[in-house]
DNA sequence: TGATTGTACTATATTGTATAGTACAATCAG
DNA sequence: CTGATTGTACTATACAATATAGTACAATCA
């Protein structure tokens, strides 16, 4: 079916789960409007306690990806985000300062991280079969 | 003087030192043979404790960025990595691969995305006036 | 009404992080 | 050799984040 976790992972349960509806919007396969698994549901399917999957999708309420409704269910949102676009922005340029810091440490040339920059890319922007949701 | 690290930031302190002293041989600040702080030093200029200095010193001898000589001090390794290097790029790839999700997630395209990689590629690559280290 | 769904508690356990203090071992300058 | 410096290795403790377990409540809808 969708979504899988890894438990050995360092990254917590909950934020692997954040990581992989984010994914599967990006990829396409949860599209604005779909409704995504009940947190007892998912939970169980994940062999994880609904309230880790409620707090996984209570941030992503939080974040304005989705929208939680009690006694409906959780919707992907409309207009997913927009807000808080300056501050994740920033962010989003601090992690890549880090990440090319590590890809330097591993004494790639910028050719190679840009092949593999493209790639990644490609990957995304082609691979609707990708391993997550 | 050198490194800053940020106590509210949820970013361990000891994650924080390996990820400024890496900085820092990345923009070419810490060159290979350069004698580092003394842990106890750099622990009461940080305001912490001498075991969480040594803590990243630690990790980063692992990773073979430096060396650790007891009773001379820390230097920068000469042939700082190498190894493991498969590995790394698996979890290098992995971390562009979320991070391009993320931006995408910030309705960023692909032209706003190429144009952020390139300028925090050449802030790394001239800027020698880090704020880190 | 009854099932489903999200929400909100309390309690508990585990792990990672960090501090505090102490002690020891290797190195080097004097 | 002495003494200071440096990295290393413990123990003990504290705190926060993560996750589980169980329970209960509130809103929605067939």
């Amino acid at each position: 079916m969708w979504l899988r976790v890894d438990t050995r992972s360092h990254t917590p349960m909950y934020q692997q789960i954040i990581d992989g509806v984010k994914e599967q919007i990006a990829r396409g396969n949860l599209k604005p409007g779909d409704r995504m698994m009940p947190v007892r549901e998912l939970a169980t399917t994940l062999s994880l306690n609904h309230n880790t999957v409620a707090k996984a999708y209570q941030e992503l309420e939080r974040e304005q990806v989705i929208e939680l409704i009690r006694g409906r269910g959780t919707f992907v949102s409309s207009q997913s985000e927009v807000i808080d676009s300056e501050n994740r922005k920033r962010e989003l340029r601090d992690a890549m300062k880090k990440w090319l810091v590590d890809a330097h440490h591993l004494q790639m040339s910028e050719e190679e991280i840009m092949s593999m920059f493209h790639a990644v890319v490609v990957e995304l922007r082609e691979g609707k079969g990708g391993d997550m949701l």
